[in-house]
DNA sequence: GGCAATATGGAATGGTTATTCCACTTGAGT
DNA sequence: ACTCAAGTGGAATAACCATTCCATATTGCC
């Protein structure tokens, strides 16, 4: 080895954060050796490059050797390269980069001391960045879309099994509260076929299904649409039967601790939809 | 080679940007094979992780052989699982660079007004920083004092209605999934109320109730709470009705956008509750 | 129900990469 | 100008990773 890691820092641990390495490199970089401060220079200015280059590319886009940066890394007192490059592959990852941390973190927590808040952590976790991806996948344009044809429906029926249950029922004491008219497809005495036969394409129809997809609601969807009732999809995947038979489909994509998803981003989906109708609706008489 | 690249999609040649690919597999995943499926729905899914990871990582955590993911990038025409996974580069790439700018937006967005992205951003918002207050107003003791009174319950009485109602509709079905006995106090045929006459101190009650408190709800609560059963209350301040007759209460206070409070801490909590439930049951026997 | 075609799991392989090592250079102190 | 420590370039190496291959399992078809 070339040096003792961390001597030219003092003992002090690496870095975990981007802008911690930052602060430490405005710092202390007067320290720093020609080739090991040119380095470094690069490696503030291109960040992206850093984290999905190689030690190869990205020596040579910097012009330096690979094993300078090996030393680079071993003098802020990273294990290597690859240790070092982990911190720049963190901050690409936006606002994930410490869920996943924090969630294994958890999840041993919880294999260990099987501490309870540990695991309401976890669930906050999965549902914040459920919220996060919801920005994402979900676009002005589908939203509005799919706002225009609810706002024009005369009566809103919502499909909904299982896990996806709560969101329609959500958006039923909304729209009631809205004075939307609106009926829930959730009759325990089975006539929610015949109900829904009832539909005409002056209505329109709200389907939630999440994988697996209850067979009910897939079914529904389906015999709505078919029956030329236009269909708005809430659905986590393009590969979701209701983003096939949907007249439009918003992305709802949630994140999962220890295998349960979380309900936050479609939660507020439907908590968003009926607002924005009647918003629609006033604005349009 | 297994098969010919890009045989089954056509001779087309493979997508290069991210929504491309979404929608080569929105348009031709019927022709998809399960594992096959099961890759191609992960890296929809989990697009950061397919950027980042390795193939073997990736394959870990979407269930697959590393081979499998080879062979899902041939199937659409790449070269291999690397050129695939340039694709989802890009996409990192070019978001990150948006991200902090969409942020930004989305926050403006609510200031401004009648647009439905901003309306959608704002409860997104409400959403979020419900969720930190969650972490904050229910303590660890509170929440395993919760947990241990539930845990030793032989069958969970669920009361929630309007607002509320969604928690304890997920409850149920979390409960059921989970094998533990509950009973959701919602029949359409005005019971309820002989039901929980039914409940013996040896059961438990979790009732969801939040301001204006629907008087029905309190009222089942406070019976159920004076015939001796253990009632552990969802609810938003200490003034809460619940929180006088509640065995432990647990804080939920929502943010609110345009009136309409926010259920995502509600709901996470609800997700959290049967989960720890279940996990103290097993280790207890 | 039997056969062929396709899909899959898992180990072997070959290529690429980070890392280490060593000879050489640079620069500072005396 | 000499010496020594520190820095650097570049080749050698060892670890890792994507890829391939083959035996087994599954599916679809007749």
């Amino acid at each position: 080895m070339d040096d003792i890691p961390g001597l030219e820092t003092g003992t002090l641990p690496a870095p975990r954060t981007f802008d911690a390495l930052k602060d430490l490199v405005a710092t202390g970089h007067a320290r720093l050796p020609k080739r090991l401060s040119q380095a470094a220079q690069y490696a503030l200015a291109h960040p992206d490059d850093i984290a999905l280059g190689t030690a190869a590319s990205i020596a040579a886009a910097a012009g330096v050797q690979p094993s300078t940066l090996v030393r680079l890394a071993h003098h802020f007192g990273y294990g290597g390269f690859s240790d070092f490059q982990l911190v720049f592959r963190d901050r690409l990852k936006s606002r994930a980069s410490t869920y996943e941390e924090r969630l294994r973190k958890i999840e041993d927590g919880t294999l260990g001391g099987s501490d309870e808040v540990a695991l309401l952590g976890g669930f906050i976790q999965a549902a914040r960045s459920s919220l996060d991806a919801l920005s994402d996948s979900v676009s002005p344009a589908q939203f509005a879309q799919c706002v225009d044809v609810l706002a024009g429906a005369d009566t809103i029926y919502l499909v909904a099994r299982r896990r996806a249950y709560p969101l329609a029922a959500y958006m039923a004491y909304a729209f009631a509260k809205l004075g939307i008219r609106s009926v829930l497809l959730d009759s325990a005495n089975g006539i929610d076929g015949e109900i829904a036969d009832l539909a005409r394409p002056g209505d329109a129809a709200i389907a939630c299904s999440f994988s697996p997809y209850a067979p009910d609601s897939v079914a529904q969807a389906k015999a709505l649409s078919s029956a030329g009732v236009p269909l708005i999809a809430l659905t986590d995947s393009v590969m979701s039967p209701l983003a096939a038979c949907a007249t439009h489909w918003l992305e709802v994509s949630e994140n999962d601790f220890g295998g349960f998803r979380s309900l936050s981003a479609g939660m507020t989906l439907a908590m968003a939809l009926p607002v924005a109708i009647a918003e629609r609706r006033r604005h349009q008489g």
